[in-house]
Formats: C-alpha cells, sequence, structure tokens
DNA sequence: CCCTCTAGGATTGTCGACAATTTGCGTCCC
DNA sequence: GGGACGCAAATTGTCGACAATCCTAGAGGG
C-alpha cells in the first residue's frame, strides 16, 4: 500500500511458476525446435532425474503435453514424441485457417486496426532481420510470433488456447521439413501484404491472403493436397 | 487367429480407460450437467476418498480439466468450477462459429454429404423426441450431439479436439440460462433446414444459416452482443 | 473501535516406495 | 529349425506420508 507506484516494477512471488509448467513448456521447446525427435521415447524416470525432481510433477507435465496432443501416451508402454504424417500437415493447416480466419475478422471489426497491424509489423522486422542473418530457425520463430500476435489480438481466450497447439505442430512441421522453404523476401511479403489488408480494413482482401497463405504453406509442406477442394487427405488416421 | 470374426465381438482389455480418464469424464459431465455449479471448490481429499482413489491419479484428472478449461487453479489455494461471464458466452460461441463454419466446409466439399446429413437427421430425431417429452435437459444434449456429430464429419483430429471443450462450455451455457429457450420447433426446424442445405451441397446457405444459428444463441443468451458486429464483449477478461 | 500481528487449521505441492502390467529374451517341446 | 511357453527386467500406475504455502480467526496494542 505504501509502495510508491512506479518503483519495484516487477517483484512478482519467487516461484510464480508451477514446477510442472516449467517442465512442460522446457519439453514444449525441445519438442518445437526438433530437439527431441518426433517418435523419441520419454522414459519418466530418466527425465524426473534430468530435471532433478520427483515423478510427480513431472508425469503432471507429461500428462500436460499429452491433452495439447504434442505427446503420445500408451499405457503402460511409454510416452512417445508425436510423429506428423502428411494427413496431420492437411489437418493442422485445416484448423490453422479456420481459428485464424475468425481472429483476423475479429481483428478488422474490433477497432485498433492500426495498433493491431503496427504489433504485427514488429514480428515481421523480427522475421526480416532472421532472414538477413540466415537463421532459419530464428525464421520460422518470427513468423509463428506473427500469426501467434494476430491471434492475440483478436482478444479471444479460446481462439488463443486453441491455437497454441496448432502453432506449435507448425513449428515442428517447418522444423522437419526446413528444406522446403520458399523464397524469404515472399515470405516476408506476404505478411506484409496481410498487414496492410488489415490496416485499410479490406477483409475481402485479408480473408482470402490468410487463406492463400494457409494453401502455399500445405502445397510446400504435403505436396499433392489442397485445402480448398475436399479431398481427404492422404493419411486418414483421423477419429 | 483362430477366432472366428464375428463372434466375440467387442472383448478389449478389461480396463482400457486409465483411471483419471474415467474420473475426469465423470467430472465433466457432473460440471456440464450443473450437477457441480460454477464455482464450486473441488478439493483433491475430499474427491480421493469419494472416488476411493488417491490423490494422484485425481490430480492428473484435475490438471487435464484445468488445461481443457473446465477448472480454473489458483496456486496453493484449489480448484474451482468456471464460472462463465457474459463475454464468455460471446467468446464461446465466436470459437464455436470458427470450428463449426471449417467442419461445414469439409462435410460439404469432403464428399458423402448424404451419409452426413442422415447421421445428423438421426440427432435430430433425438431432439423431437426429447423434446416431445418435455425434457430440456436431452433436448440439450441432442442440440449437443448434432453439432458433435457435425464436427466429427469432418474428419478433422484436431477440429473435434478443439470442439469437445467449447462444446462442454456451451452445455454449461444452456444448463445456466435454460429460462431463454426459444421454441422448441424452432429450434429443430433450424438444424433441419441446416440439415437440408447441407444436403443439397448449398454452401451458400448452409453457412449463413450456422452463423445465423450461433448468432441467434448469442442473442438469447447474452442479450446485447453480437458476433457479426466488431463490438467488445462486455466483460473482456481475455488475454 | 480499528488495525496489526500471530497462531492454527486446511489445502496443495512434493517425494519415495510398492504394485500392476507389458515387452523381450531364453528355454523347452514338437 | 520353428513355434509356443514362461520368466525376468523395465516401465508405468498407484499409494501414503511429509513439507510448503495460504486463508482465517483470535488476541493484543494503538
Amino acid at each position: 500500500m505504501a509502495l510508491p507506484p512506479g518503483m519495484l516494477p516487477e517483484i512478482e512471488p519467487v516461484s510464480r511458476e508451477s514446477t510442472a509448467a516449467v517442465i512442460a513448456r522446457q519439453l514444449r521447446d525441445a519438442i518445437m525446435t526438433g530437439a527431441l525427435p518426433p517418435g523419441t521415447q520419454l522414459g519418466e524416470t530418466e527425465l524426473a532425474a534430468r530435471f532433478q525432481v520427483s515423478r510427480g510433477p513431472l508425469r503432471e507435465a507429461m500428462q500436460h503435453l499429452v491433452s495439447e496432443g504434442l505427446l503420445r501416451s500408451e499405457r503402460h508402454r511409454g510416452l512417445f514424441v508425436i510423429d506428423l504424417e502428411p494427413g496431420d500437415v492437411y489437418d493442422i493447416y485445416a484448423a490453422r485457417s479456420a481459428i485464424e480466419r475468425a481472429a483476423m475478422l475479429r481483428a478488422l471489426r474490433g477497432g485498433d486496426r492500426n495498433r493491431i497491424a503496427d504489433l504485427l509489423e514488429q514480428t515481421v522486422v523480427e522475421m526480416a532481420t532472421a532472414a538477413g542473418e540466415d537463421d532459419p530457425g530464428a525464421l520460422s520463430t518470427a513468423d509463428l510470433r506473427f500469426h501467434e500476435a494476430l491471434i492475440n489480438a483478436s482478444g479471444s481466450k479460446r481462439l488463443v488456447r486453441m491455437a497454441r497447439t496448432l502453432l506449435i505442430e507448425t513449428r515442428m512441421c517447418l522444423t522437419a521439413l526446413q528444406s522446403t522453404y520458399q523464397r524469404v523476401e515472399e515470405r516476408v511479403e506476404e505478411h506484409t501484404k496481410l498487414i496492410q489488408a488489415l490496416r485499410d480494413g479490406d477483409e475481402e482482401t485479408a480473408l482470402t491472403l490468410l487463406e492463400a497463405h494457409m494453401e502455399d504453406a500445405v502445397q510446400r509442406l504435403a505436396p499433392g493436397t489442397s485445402l480448398t477442394d475436399g479431398h481427404a487427405p492422404p493419411v486418414p488416421g483421423n477419429a
């Protein structure tokens, strides 16, 4: 109460994050960046030793990742990093298309278009920087941050929550198929045009560009399939 | 191998479901139907005693529900059933609109429209039956099953996964605000028209009807807000 | 009378050990 | 030599107890 505002800016409790959350985040990053390749088995005992914690918190972290869809659990067998098949690539981008379309619509109609556009432009700068340094990992990260920012800008708790896993899976795709990149200028250009359409409030163009952006990615990552036509993905495996 | 096919139709392992999953499902149902009203605190010790299990599996179930967004966890305080504010109603239906639009598109373009329409019609029959018996709970359940079936028909793992929580939250809304129901005939009619548009392959009509369906629900559950215009939800609380 | 500090109770967070189940390999029989 | 059986190792699933943390109620002082 007596503390003058402005001083001691950030003195959150020493451990504001639960142990399981910390572990989950670390594993998420490791999976996302490819440090833990798809199909890897994660032994509880081994990981518990590595993280210097008991199996309790570690189990919670694992279960969290399972429910997020990053790990697949086989009863009494173990936990494995999911491996993405071509059908999953299709599925991921179809779902992302749905989510980001909605987010874009809310950004377009929700006001503050310019503020949102500024935020997005920041991530494009990051992309350009990463491109200049020829750092594919940072480029992908910045790319994802663009889309994350777009979805955050929608202001929808649930869109944000649903997109989190999708973006991680997208990162896995990009990591796994780094070779199939398009020209970096083109990649930056697409996002820039998207921002411009948003700034102009041009719904038609923005949505079309977004759809094309997704379609392009699918074509690049899983050639032969398409989001727009109704052809079933090559590897069904769906429920 | 020597077993003649057709006999012993379903002899899956005695316990094919993990303990935590069973508990999670029971709690989910309880929350969905309103047996556990929003805001209720769930004590681990108490629940562990009720379910006759240790706190370990129970904790896992709880954490699962937390990550699904049905429970909110306050560190060192306890777990509480989320309470839905008007802003959440808006958010839920905005997200559902995005998901179901995508599902409808895939159902429209993915072929087998008639088979899908037949499946959906089945749930409408359930709705009519529940309406005839004047059972609001069963009516809501059938309503949700319609939308669940639509999303399942999309064949997208991720759309299904993302929709699960949304449908549960929808059920919570319907349970909490049973008084604001529209005429049951109208409610059945809306779904029937949706099926017809799907059967005809009329994308324009199907998507428009779906959007209107969502808009109607929002108007009924959270008067004064709208999905289509960009007005911020009355209670932000978003990240 | 109100504010502050302290002690108590209760709840979650964490840990180590035991039990159940599955998989792989070695052995035995055909 | 091939196949089935059984044992053993490793892994997950479960449990009870201890430690850390937080709210609440009460006493004490201003």
